[in-house]
DNA sequence: CCCTTAGTTGATCGCTCGTCCAAGTAGTAT
DNA sequence: ATACTACTTGGACGAGCGATCAACTAAGGG
């Protein structure tokens, strides 16, 4: 019983992600949310807390789709090193065409937010974390199946880490889609065998 | 004539630099930069102008020393190769001793404040490039000393550049000396000739 | 058909922000 | 000494912030 929701809950949220990812935290005012959500603020605080619950909804959310979308990308290809083109071509055209030309909303966030909320910076750390392992795993494969040079492997994933957090840096100064490509390659080559098997 | 100045405005500039760089832009309130810099508002205003120009100011200042100096190795070092050893070795010591444990001044200001100021979008842009020059050089050289695997050379900046970037952010997560090491490491390794000459 | 309940509305609160300025103070020049 | 000038002081200003709440509205149950 009672009055509906004359909004979806979840579309709103995913629009204060949109914005939150655009402008980042302290740049977003509750107005600016509610005007993009086109509700009032006393419906924002009815259905979400206040600002910061709100955004670590929209972090979630972020996590469980923009994000782990990307990683999936790593353990669905056929082999490890196509795992890693595959994660690094999409993350290209998301920076030239999509919602990446923002950068990353972790990587935003926890360069305006980490030195003053711990809560939020130990949800980074996990989120850097989990990069890692993923990159961790399509790299022992790759190197299994031998298309790594010798010293390349697991142990290279925090480098991979650094270079998408990187680029999600420079995605920022809108760089042409050639400037992000061949950062993605030199990484892959760096890693890769001199000689590649079949291609 | 007149009163003199009972404060030295460069070494006042150098904590309000400290205070941008730790906590960014908007999360530094002109109250904040006052206690820091122990000066009352008006003297603010009468030696900088506003905050945005402070800021500005602070931003030279750290072109001129912070990264200047970062930079510097890179051209002083006997060899190419030598150099990005250089460079990167003095900067995870800075991310674990130093100032750059809060990562990079123009990082997190590029990362705050691109999409919504120009003027500032084109400084960091500026100082990107120069970073980027700067690696292409080292490497042109280093190639020339055969210290490269094939297929590296200056159009490695690119990668180096998107390296260091990562790794300001992830200073910002407080890693661990061996972490910003491992990344180091395999970034050069990945672009050196697989036999060293000498070592 | 009305009572209960949940959601919406939009004005309003206290607070902090960046900025300003009148009054006070410490130097120099004559 | 006195006039002049540059700098400092610290309170005050309007604006915008995050957050609240009483009045209003719409849905379901008996």
């Amino acid at each position: 019983m009672g009055r509906t929701r004359t909004f979806d809950v979840d579309e709103a949220l995913g629009v204060a992600l949109d914005t939150f990812w655009q402008r980042g935290y302290d740049a977003t005012s509750i107005q600016a949310l509610c005007q993009a959500m086109d509700i009032q603020p006393g419906s924002v605080y009815a259905a979400f807390g206040n600002k910061h619950a709100l955004f670590v909804a929209a972090l979630r959310s972020y996590a469980a789709t923009v994000s782990a979308e990307a990683v999936e990308r790593l353990n669905v290809a056929p082999s490890g090193m196509q795992g890693l083109r595959d994660y690094f071509a999409h993350l290209v055209d998301a920076m030239v065409d999509g919602r990446r030309r923002w950068g990353c909303l972790v990587t935003n966030s926890l360069v305006e937010l980490t030195d003053r909320d711990p809560a939020l910076a130990a949800m980074f750390e996990q989120h850097l974390a989990t990069l890692r392992t993923s990159f961790a795993g399509a790299l022992t494969r790759a190197r299994a199946a031998g298309e790594l040079r010798a010293g390349a492997g697991p142990e290279s994933a925090p480098l991979l880490v650094a270079v998408v957090q990187g680029m999600n840096v420079l995605a920022k100064t809108t760089p042409g889609r050639a400037t992000l490509q061949s950062i993605a390659d030199s990484a892959l080559a760096g890693l890769a065998a001199e000689a590649p098997a079949s291609v």
